[in-house]
DNA sequence: GTGAAAGCGCTAACAT
DNA sequence: ATGTTAGCGCTTTCAC
């Protein structure tokens, strides 16, 4: 004698007194419906305490309202600020989401792309860190897909990209505006794909300012750390120090090493913004508090989150993935004490 | 003329001229299966490049193999290093994870509780922050749970506690070691539940090693502050400064507000920790590297993430919810430059 | 408007 | 060792 543990349409249609059909059409908002039956199905559900089995709904529909998050490191504070982006804005299209992440490791990058055709999932995004372009190829496919960041390798779908070199080239001007000339620019050698680092791409948009402003560029002023932490951007201001090199101010290419380089400059008694103006890259919620607060380059985390999410699920309703192409969610500079708004 | 688009489990048995239970055992890795067959399995699956659904595997065997980790606020790094631990350890276990962050939002939390009983996943962790006693009738059911945090209620499950007295007591125990003997205590007000908010919870670990070491409390010593944000330490810092009050040691309840409270300090000329202690709370992965580096009472997050994990996970393969119990991580005191270990 | 019935792709009990 | 087959609980034609 099994005990029936779970309540199921059948049960519904049963108590109710109409087809399995009409429940479903219920529960799905179809209308054409008399109310009295709507009243009876609603009645049967609220005393049998029935709830909807989501795995028969996935198979039968052949989708599961899930979304998966791809990220590096959900401990970089970057990554979780995203994280939560993503999370509201996949909330409110109606998606849960699957975080993943893959601990920097490129096999765990492959793993999850490499699922995606088990179907567990109805769309992927995807912010690549160790993936080689060579692994593109495993990026074909029909499900719906959204690359993030920097354009590590040409993808045969949507890519949302982080405004890295406008954003910069923004910060710059803002710091030759201010009169500075010396412009350090500190930031971490490539981990992953090698042409296209972050490092790469934000300094370029530095050399613009400084071409278009006729300032020239000293190599000097490059300052590459091991690792994008506040601990690298410390020892960078060290170094700078101890070098005896001269600057004005400092770029740091994210908003961690910024938080260090602050550091680093007050603890040998150089002062922000009086002495050296510091500018970081991320805009970070903490970025607001810590002292000097830190003028930034907002990124536009939200945009980019619900640009992606927007159009994952445009896909997942269209029911194919969208052609390759890229967007850019526009960054813009947050001016703090640190580096105060000149003019 | 419909386009066979996916690959079943019909087509490789068909194609290696095997029965889908055969293919299905296969899959299992099931034991008792010939060699030869399994070779033929393969290679069917490999040029057919055959994945199984996963929507379909669900529904026939009743699991998901996904965890729901319900939780606050993304943005709270102390949520973000604990997330990436869960999501570690549930990966090592072989689940994926849906995070669902709540926004503070009591509504939220109950509708997390409440979707349990459709079955898209398989065990739920709980980080409330906003339910209400009265709530945790919601929390009956059958399903895997596992509930962290605080004892907010009491709960039909494992809960697994954060030692929140017990780590503030080691941390004060240590700062009076240390020679303090006006400690001050910075903790916001409780935003949900009152009663037993972290802060209630963690002032009576103070209490505790004051009272062991005969030293008096002062209620004057007790600042609550707004908010846990590090806007929050520093602005306490500079009441307890203008206020006049004296003090030599400063316990934050969390890491953020430690990092409020030493700029608070340094900026009024006050040196950490030649003049004044500071201790905090989470011992975040930042609090290595802030200036001075930060002592703080580690809840040991990896092992609250694998207990709740293995809980869970217990629960599941065991078929049931497991009795209310707690269990609680063991906490420790990391020592750094603003509070150095003694003796 | 409503119902009957097919079947999504898999697992597992049972048969051989 | 391997195959046959009955569903898991739902959605969706297609009749009526």
């Amino acid at each position: 004698m099994p005990r029936k543990a779970t309540v199921t349409m059948a049960d519904v249609a049963r108590k109710a007194g109409v087809s399995v059909a009409s429940v479903s059409n219920y529960l799905n908002n179809r209308p054409y419906m008399s109310e009295s039956m709507r009243a009876r199905i609603a009645s049967a559900i609220d005393s049998l305490g029935y709830q909807i089995n989501l795995s028969a709904r996935n198979l039968r529909s052949g989708q599961t309202h899930l979304l998966k998050f791809v990220i590096p490191d959900l401990r970089q504070i970057y990554f979780a600020e995203l994280a939560e982006d993503v999370l509201a804005a996949a909330h409110q299209r109606g998606y849960g989401v699957i975080v993943e992440s893959t601990s920097n490791s490129r096999e765990r990058e492959l793993e999850a792309v490499r699922s995606m055709g088990q179907r567990a999932v109805d769309g992927l995004i995807l912010s690549p860190l160790m993936m080689q372009p060579a692994d593109a190829e495993l990026l074909r496919g029909d499900y719906p897909l959204v690359v993030l960041g920097e354009r590590l390798f040409d993808v045969p779908a949507p890519h949302v990209l982080i405004a890295n070199r406008s954003g910069v080239r923004e910060a710059t001007e803002h710091l030759l505006r201010a009169g500075c000339r010396r412009i350090a620019v500190v930031g971490a050698a490539a981990r992953g794909n090698t042409e296209l680092s972050s490092r790469t791409i934000r300094t370029q948009g530095y050399r613009d300012a400084l071409r278009e402003a006729g300032v020239d560029f000293d190599p000097a002023l490059m300052i590459v750390t091991e690792g994008w932490g506040s601990l690298d951007g410390l020892t960078a201001a060290r170094r700078m120090i101890d070098d005896g090199l001269p600057f004005d101010a400092v770029l740091a290419l994210n908003d961690l090493m910024a938080w260090g380089v602050m550091r680093g400059l007050r603890d040998n008694g150089i002062r922000v913004p009086e002495d050296v103006r510091v500018v970081g890259f991320d805009d970070l919620d903490e970025s607001a508090y810590v002292s000097p607060s830190l003028t930034a380059v907002d990124p536009n985390r939200t945009e980019i989150a619900r640009l992606a999410v927007e159009s994952v699920v445009e896909q997942i309703e269209s029911g194919r993935r969208a052609p390759a192409q890229t967007v850019e969610a526009p960054a813009r500079l947050v001016c703090r004490e640190s580096s105060p708004a000149v003019e």
